[in-house]
This record gives structure tokens, C-alpha cells and sequence, in this order.
DNA sequence: GTGAGCGATTAAACCGGTTTAAACACTCAC
DNA sequence: GTGAGTGTTTAAACCGGTTTAATCGCTCAC
């Protein structure tokens, strides 16, 4: 019994073919006998033979893997709800299909470019993922010139030469705002991600319309960063307003968390002097005190649905791939939002 | 201007060598004259002439990745702290050595040892990180008949074949339960981990002995799952035991986050009725209200250590790889423990 | 009986590197 | 002048698959 793995040449000797007849069988191309087939498959299964995927990958030029290149801070990026569960989707897709999925995480502004171009360069996947879109992203020429295919999570705003896997945050917070008018609020305030950021940008505009709508306008918007710190800089400076707003809407539950126990640090009742919604419905969320209206989207499907678009543009012959819309967030209430108390 | 990528036979053609010759140089092998070499690295140069990987992975049988198989629940791994900062330090040693790091993600039970097994005959990476580990794990017998090299993140009470890379969990909990200990708290509660991961034992086992060096028993142990539920539940118990404990050491933030918002819905204030202690230092343990007493490590460090144990493994020459101990956890004070109010 | 036509099969080239063994050029000793 | 020895270089095999072009064995038509 020797310990090395068998290769096709050993599958070949022991069903009287050649190598030739294996490689055919095993992908199911036509023209050869059924019989043979049979005999060929069952050797293979004898010997326990799967082919090698390092010689595959060099004689049909593909990686069989996909790239996620994540561009931020390792510090920001902990608790961070959505890429776990994504990572989650996108797996439940390439494991079947024996694919693997290369990770890389680089700090914003170095390394990113690089880290394209080397899982390019290096041909270590067939294509990536590209999450936090930003506006005029400098990643999609970059991919273009490289020739790696990519899905956009979420859309650009100018045509792209890639597929888009979207999920609108809209309408999750323009409800956020509509729960909020319904509890008497008026002076609503928002804490915005950074602007460069597509979805970012999203929540805020739709923050504006929703105001808008019903013929108001912003107590203020603070753009920040989507950390804790950054979300506590931002809620002081909104507490300290001469007319303090009576609910503030956050870009994310990290924001809002963090915001919140800033406003209780400044002696504030949470929902009684101050209403409170986040972003995300991380598993946080749920549990601290009050607990966090917030908004909830579906990361593991998002992850699901861009491989599977992904996978659609490699193995593809060349003609579009239509985008694909999930279904778009949707609020949860709980208890940090709450009536106006009539001052 | 071709667009196809240079080979090696086009840089040996350039430089008026044999393939051979350009492999002897770029891999710095003696034998060749240095002019010769001089002449093969600036033909390779300016072709902008770069080894193919796979080429390479198929004739050298590596696969010049590490991997790294997460078991948990999705859900449970958001809002992780440990993981993206340990890849970004394993990132951080991978990436100046051309290295790719293969993530899998799998729900616990199910598929682990697929996943394993996957990576493993599909040739995808060199070794594994073998992380949360468990008691008898059973994941080492799986790797060693795998023959796939691995480094265990914390070291298994058994003798393993695997160098161990190891950060102490124990000292920063001894430190918690001192701080608690100084503050005049006697009845104290611990919230563990589950019990078969030696990193939960070993924090739970610090806790017992920690108390036992002060003459005191633990005023009850509830053994959970470091999920936000699991807090909560484990919490409302303790809460509810006829000699309420006055203060509860957590096995991690999550678990402490989730406890303390209890604890507050219960109608309890922190720290003035109850002293709580995290474990992690995860990004809202500073931020949530009161702020989180908790404990220290450095993931990224851990991540840093544990990919160069394991490529020290894999490039070695069968001789023992030394295990590695890292700097401990260390406790954080935050303002969730005070000083015990008498009742 | 011969050749065309067709399905089944195979030999060999190929992917792009690494590695081994042999060949080569050159100096030096005898 | 020959042989041994040394330092360079190369041809060719190899890794384990895929793919192309050629071959083989048949049947069938004329």
C-alpha cells in the first residue's frame, strides 16, 4: 500500500486505457464508449483518485479559487458583522464546487493595489470580489488593465464593465426615518459613514429624502467613520447643539452602540431624552441596553449570490451577466426608540 | 507589444541561455557565472518577466498557501474579535513571502473534517492553523494521517506532533479576579466558555485557582458558549441565585456586553450593584456604558507567530520546530468594576 | 475487394516551471 | 599531448493533468 497519491497515469493502467481516455471520461466529454466509461470511473473510484488541481490549474490556466481583498484597518475591521457572514455565503457556493476563496487584508491606502495585482499577477483566483465599493473606485480600471474579473458589490454610479450584486440600503433607512416621524420626532441628526463610500453615501441620501418627504430637514449630519471612536466624537458634538436633536440615526450599529453609551455617559436617557437606530442588527444589537432598532440586511445571501454571479462571469462565454438586486433591508425595532417626551 | 505574460523560455531566449540557466538564477543557485546570472536577471527584468505560480506549485509540489479553517456558527463568528486581527498578522508575514492564505469557513460538526480534507488532497496550502483548539482534538490525528503540517494556537494537554504557538489566557484572568479580589469582592461568579476548547478551560481554571490562592470558592460557574445569548441566559441565572454574586468575570466581551445589558434591564446599576469583567478588549468594550474592565491580548502578534512557526515548519528539515510563547493577555480597568458598595 | 465514413481510442504535444545528468570549455600537471 | 579536474552550461526528463491530431477497427456502399 504506498502512501503516494495515484495519479491519472496509475487510473489509466488499471483500466487498460490511456491517459487521454481518463482526463475524457472524468469530464464527461463525448466520444467515448459507455462501457469504457464505466471501467474508467470505477478504477478511479478504486484507487481513490482525484485529480491534482495544481496540474489542472496549469494545463486549463485556471486558479479554481476566488479573491476577497479586504481594505481596512485590522482594528476596524473586528467586529465587523457583515464579512464573516458574507465569507459564509460565498463559501456555502465554492465548496461544492471545490473552489477555494483567498483571503487578503490590507491597510487602507497601502497595499491594496498590490494585493490585486499580486493575486492577479500571481494567478492565484479567477476573480474577485469587490466589497466597500467607493465612488469612482480607482479599483475597477485597476482590475480592468489586470484582466481579472470582478462582481461589484453594490453598483457604481458610473457603467462598469462588471456585474453588480446589489443590496439597497434605502429603503431599511428611509424606514428607520419613518418609524422615527411616527414617534413625534423632528429634530432627527445622522451620523454618516465616510462619504467616499458608495453605501455609505447611500444611507445618507436616503436619510436626506425620507426628511424630505415629509418636509424636513436634517438637525444635522456628521460624517464619521463607521468606528466606536468615531462615533462618539461625532455624538458629543451633536449633544453639545444648541438645539440637541431628539433621535439620531447612525451609519452602523458599531456607531450607534458606541454613541449610545456616550449619551448615557452624558447622563441621557435612552429612549426617554434621546432615540437611538443603527445599521446592521449585528449580534450586539440585540442585547445591549436598550436594545438597538436597527437594520437588518442578509450578508450571507449577498455572499451566496456574488459568487454564484462571479462564478457565472468566468465560466462564462463572454456575454453579460445581468446584476443581480436582493431583497433590501428591513427595519427592527426594539427599544431604543421610543415617543417623543413632549419637553 | 504582445499582451501575453513572458515565460521562462522567453527570457532565456532573450538572455541567449537555456531555461535551466534562468530557473539556476532567479533562485540563486551556485554553478552559474555571475555575469551570466547579471545578464538572466536584467533580460528577466526588463520582459517584467515573473515565475508562474502554478508552474511552479505543479513542479515543486507546494501550493505556497496557508490555511486556515474557522469552525463556528457565522453568527457567532461576527463580531469576533480575534480572527481579523490574527489574519492580519498572518497577512503581514504571507505577503512579503508571495504566500496566500486560504479561509474556510464551516458551522461546527458539520464538515470540519471535510474542510480539512479538502485542503488537504486538493494540494490547496502547505499547512493549517489549527485555532480554537479543543481537549482531545481530534483534528490532530485527522492532520497527521492528512500528513498535512499544522501549529496548534495554544498548546493540547496531549504530546502533539504539531509546534504550538501560545498566548496565556491565565495571568490576565488572575489579574481580573485580584482587581476584583482588592475591590473588596468576595462573592464573585464566573460565565465560562464551552469547556472543550482549551482556551475556555484554561481562563475557567485560572478563575477557580485565582480564588483558591485567596481562600475563597467560586460563588457559582455557568458554562456557556461565548454567544451574546448564552450571556444573557448564564447572567439571569446568576442573578437569580439566593446569594447573588457582586461581581462576574466573563470568558469574553461578548458574553460580558451581553450580561451587562441584562443585569441593567434587571435594574441593576454597574458597577455600583454589580461589577462586571470582559475578556478580549473588543473595539466596543471601551465604548459601551459603563466601560468594559476586560483583558488584553494581541491577536495580531499571535498571527504573526503562528505563520512563521508554521512556514518554519514547512520549510524545515524535519527537525523539531520550537513552540513559541507570547507576550500575555493583560488586564484593561476600566470603569465596570468598582469598588464594592456595602450592603 | 476496396475505399469512404465514422465512432472509439491513443500518442504526443503542451502548460511553465524545476532538477538531474551529461556535455562542454578550459586550466593545469605530468 | 593527454588525462584529470574544475567550473559553466545545457538538454532532457519530470510534475500531472488537458487537448489536438492521428490512428485504429468497423461497417457499409459500390
Amino acid at each position: 500500500m504506498s502512501k503516494e497519491r495515484p495519479t491519472i497515469a496509475d487510473v489509466a493502467t488499471r483500466a487498460g486505457v490511456s491517459k487521454g481516455a481518463v482526463s475524457f471520461a472524468l469530464n464527461g466529454r463525448p466520444g467515448l464508449a459507455r462501457t469504457t466509461v464505466d471501467r474508467i470511473l470505477a478504477a478511479a473510484d478504486e484507487l481513490g483518485w482525484r485529480p491534482s488541481n495544481r496540474a489542472r490549474s496549469l494545463s486549463v490556466s485556471k486558479a479554481f479559487a476566488l479573491g476577497l481583498v479586504i481594505t481596512r484597518d485590522p482594528g476596524v475591521l473586528s467586529s465587523d458583522p457583515f464579512f464573516p457572514a458574507f465569507i459564509g455565503g460565498v463559501e456555502s457556493v465554492l465548496a461544492p464546487r471545490g473552489q477555494a476563496l483567498v483571503l487578503q487584508v490590507v491597510a487602507p491606502g497601502e497595499g491594496e493595489e498590490a494585493g490585486y495585482r499580486r493575486l492577479a499577477q500571481d494567478g492565484r483566483v479567477d476573480g474577485v470580489f469587490l466589497s466597500d465599493l467607493r465612488h469612482n473606485d480607482p479599483r475597477i480600471d485597476l482590475l480592468t488593465s489586470l484582466g481579472l474579473p470582478a462582481v461589484t458589490l453594490n453598483r457604481p454610479e458610473v457603467p462598469s464593465p462588471f456585474p453588480a450584486v446589489c443590496l439597497d440600503d434605502r429603503p431599511g433607512t428611509i424606514a428607520v426615518v419613518q418609524h422615527l416621524l411616527e414617534l413625534g420626532h423632528r429634530r432627527i441628526a445622522h451620523v454618516a459613514g465616510p462619504q467616499d463610500f458608495v453605501h455609505a453615501t447611500a444611507r445618507t441620501e436616503a436619510f436626506v429624502s425620507a426628511l424630505a418627504e415629509a418636509g424636513l430637514q436634517p438637525a444635522a449630519i456628521e460624517t464619521s467613520d463607521f468606528t466606536a471612536v468615531g462615533g462618539i466624537e461625532s455624538t458629543k458634538r451633536l449633544l453639545a447643539l444648541p438645539d440637541r436633536p431628539t433621535a439620531i440615526v447612525y451609519a452602523n450599529d458599531r456607531m450607534a452602540i458606541a454613541g449610545m453609551g456616550a449619551a448615557q455617559q452624558a447622563g441621557l436617557r435612552i429612549p426617554d431624552d434621546l432615540s437611538v437606530a443603527g445599521f446592521d442588527d449585528s449580534e450586539l444589537a440585540e442585547f445591549v441596553h436598550p436594545g438597538l432598532t436597527t437594520v437588518r440586511a442578509d450578508p450571507h445571501a449577498f455572499g451566496e449570490a456574488a459568487a454564484r454571479t462571479l462564478n457565472q462571469l468566468i465560466d462564462g462565454d463572454g456575454s453579460a451577466v445581468p446584476d443581480v438586486e436582493l431583497q433590501p433591508a428591513r427595519l427592527i425595532i426594539r427599544r431604543s426608540t421610543a415617543h417623543l417626551e413632549d419637553s
